[in-house]
RNA sequence: GGCCUAGUGGCUCAGUUGGUUAGAGCGCCGCCCUGUCACGGCGGAGGUCGUCGGUUCGAGUCCGAUCUGGGUCGCCA
């Protein structure tokens, strides 16, 4: 039977207690971590958000009804205790904050009893993760899991903090919105006012931020949640987290400046971590030529190597075929490798060509000096010597190369110098690699749309020395667009928007919308910037991420109280779900039979 | 949509080339224990091996399908 609190106040958490207030009558609660019966005298660890406290118990102290109460105390009962706190007789427990002390109590009451939970309350969980989340509100209660949750609560405190500092103000924008499709898919929301008309969740407040700079606000910030309806993964997840901002009357350099503050003040207050300022910077264009990747992990090297040159015109067709149709010959090297088993080399073959690979040619550089390829027969040995120069190989070394359209030799690359790295564990633990990815390009080619689609958004400004390009060879116009990358994952984006018409307009046209189509989508933004509107920049961060590499999990889900899993339904509530008949009809919406339906 | 991977008592796992009654640790239940803190001692309960079908004298084990998680490619301006 539970009882009541009434009466009682509790006066500490757990770990609020400490040698400093032996003697004082104290009044404590929270959960049965585990009761340790020795017979005569009862052990009990209570436990709340804080951590844990030894509360002992006997009938001395409480009374012999009191004492029975204790015997029936299980693991996750809810108690109250009033005791006296008093120096252990014991030994103390040095892995406790509080294993100096106990409570000797005085009173019990048992707010609610508990069925034993289906896996163990405690810190290093090794349960599957699928039981975890069908229980999550257990599993929050893992000290764990409370850690990350109570950090990111102090890190969205230090980041408001920081830009309400920097004269940013906080506003919050429409949850509700018009669809703009373009880019990610949106999750719609039916209106009953309107039958047949849908609002979408926000991806991003791209629009109204830009529209509050329009209004003249200058400094805007948010902790947004964002939704999107793409596939997950262990960092993407349905809904998420921006902490999204946007200046007037700035330019690339001013945005950066601001959020290396930002950075390095959430760093260093959390995790005790500098963050060497200025940032790295390196243009899109070096960060795929080195690392083949726009969001490089540069805390190794392995770095790619363009070998175009030193194997024109050689005599394997795979290589020249390559060149021929555009493309790239580049490759890593693998320090001290040489010796790789055929088995491992044929699995980063088909690694590869996960990737877009039709094949990976290697060459082992033995310790004696000879070579074991799987391409050297069709090379002279001047040819296979000059590769092996360009590739600084010596003895011990193993390289890959691949062949291909350039951006497929930079992705399966990039890929592929990430998987060595963790197979030979070759990613230094406990630092944080910070990097400003800059001068994306503007646009990006769509072979299944056979158009141009803005790589960041259509808002996204040229670069000043670019835009006489932008009729005659869009492809090669780099935008005013940036990305923070840490550890080899990308933590935000944004860029300097464009607010002339005139560029605005043409941006459009390349993206092949019609007039009238760019003015029934974006008509109010466009509108806006008829009445004035100041040049301005903005970058927005996946909040999950950035707790993530902050507490070093492997998965957003560990940061986030109530994660969806892989196919976006929450095992806990069972969302998404259907819904009543009379909901539909209420909304005019008609289902089509589920084996229809795409 | 593709590829990879896992599913065996409440939890985490073992289970050999297919071969008696499917094991262990933890947890749980009962009894004992006044200084434990991974408490200890004694005893006990608990599994149609994710599901369906097939091969076989015989399937946890082999084959096919399927469900449920996880990773990833595509996708994610």
């Amino acid at each position: 039977m539970a009882e009541s609190m009434a009466g009682l106040k509790r006066t500490h958490r757990c770990t609020e207690l400490s040698e400093a207030n032996i003697g004082e009558t104290v009044t404590v609660m929270g959960w049965v971590q585990r009761s340790r019966n020795k017979g005569g005298i009862i052990f009990t660890d209570l436990r709340d958000r804080s951590g844990l406290l030894q509360i002992i118990f006997e009938d001395k102290d409480i009374g012999e009804e009191g004492f029975e109460k204790a015997y029936r105390l299980r693991n996750e009962f809810v108690i109250a205790v009033v005791g006296k706190v008093c120096k252990r007789e014991g030994e103390a427990n040095k892995a406790l904050k509080t294993g100096e002390i106990e409570i000797r109590a005085n009173e019990l009451r048992i707010l609610s009893e508990a069925q034993t939970p289906p896996f163990p309350i405690e810190a290093d969980s090794k349960t599957k993760e699928e039981l975890r989340l069908k229980y999550r509100y257990l599993d929050l209660r893992r000290p764990d899991i409370q850690k990350n949750i109570i950090l990111r609560s102090n890190i969205v405190n230090v980041i408001r903090n920081y830009f309400l500092g920097e004269g940013f103000l906080e506003i919050e924008t429409p949850i509700l919105q018009k669809s703009t499709p373009e880019g990610a898919r949106d999750y719609l929301v039916p209106s009953r006012i309107h039958p047949g008309n849908f609002y979408a969740l926000p991806q991003s407040p791209q629009l109204f931020k830009q529209l509050l700079m329009c209004s003249g606000y200058d400094r805007y910030f948010q902790v947004a949640k964002c939704f999107r309806d793409e596939d997950l993964r262990a960092d993407r997840q349905p809904e998420f987290t921006q902490i999204d901002l946007e200046m007037s009357f700035v330019d690339v350099d001013d945005v950066i400046a601001v959020n290396e503050g930002a950075v390095s003040k959430v760093f260093k207050e959390i995790l005790n971590v500098d963050v060497p300022l200025p940032i790295k910077r390196m243009t899109w264009k070096e960060a795929m030529d080195r690392f083949g990747s726009d969001k490089p992990d540069t805390r190794f090297g392995m770095e790619l190597i363009d070998v175009s040159e030193t194997v024109n015109g050689c005599g394997f067709g795979v290589f020249t075929g390559a060149l021929d149709n555009g493309g790239s010959v580049r490759g890593i090297n693998v320090k001290g490798q040489a010796e790789m088993p055929r088995k491992k080399i044929d699995a980063l073959v088909e690694f590869a060509k996960g990737y877009g690979a039709k094949g990976l040619a290697y060459l082992c550089i033995l310790p004696d000096g000879t070579y074991k390829s799987s391409f050297a027969k069709f090379l002279s040995e001047a040819e296979i010597n000059a590769l092996v120069k360009a590739m600084g190989g010596e003895p011990g070394d193993i390289l890959f190369f691949a062949a291909d359209k350039t951006n497929i030799v930079w992705n399966v690359l990039g890929a592929l110098r990430l998987e060595i790295a963790k197979i030979y564990n070759l990613i230094p633990e406990g630092r944080f690699d910070f990097l400003w990815v800059t001068e994306f390009p503007l646009l990006e080619w769509s072979d299944e749309e056979n158009r141009y689609k803005a790589m960041h958004h259509p808002f996204t400004m040229p670069m000043d020395e670019d835009v006489r390009f932008l009729d005659s060879d869009p492809g090669r116009v780099r935008a005013k667009a940036y990305d923070i990358v840490l550890n080899g994952t990308e933590l935000g984006g944004g860029s300097v928007r464009i607010h002339q018409s005139d560029i605005q307009e043409k941006m459009f046209e390349i993206l092949g919308f019609e007039k009238e189509d760019a003015y029934s989508r974006f008509g109010f933004l466009l509108n806006a910037f008829k009445y004035g509107v100041p040049p301005h920049a903005g970058l927005a961060y996946g909040l999950d991420r950035l707790v993530m590499l902050m507490v070093g999990a492997d998965s957003i889900r560990e940061v986030m109280a109530f994660p969806k899993v892989k196919d976006a339904s929450d095992l806990m509530s069972e969302a998404p779900n259907v819904v009543d008949e009379k909901q539909l009809e209420e909304l005019g919406i008609m289902l089509r039979p589920v084996n229809e339906v795409n």
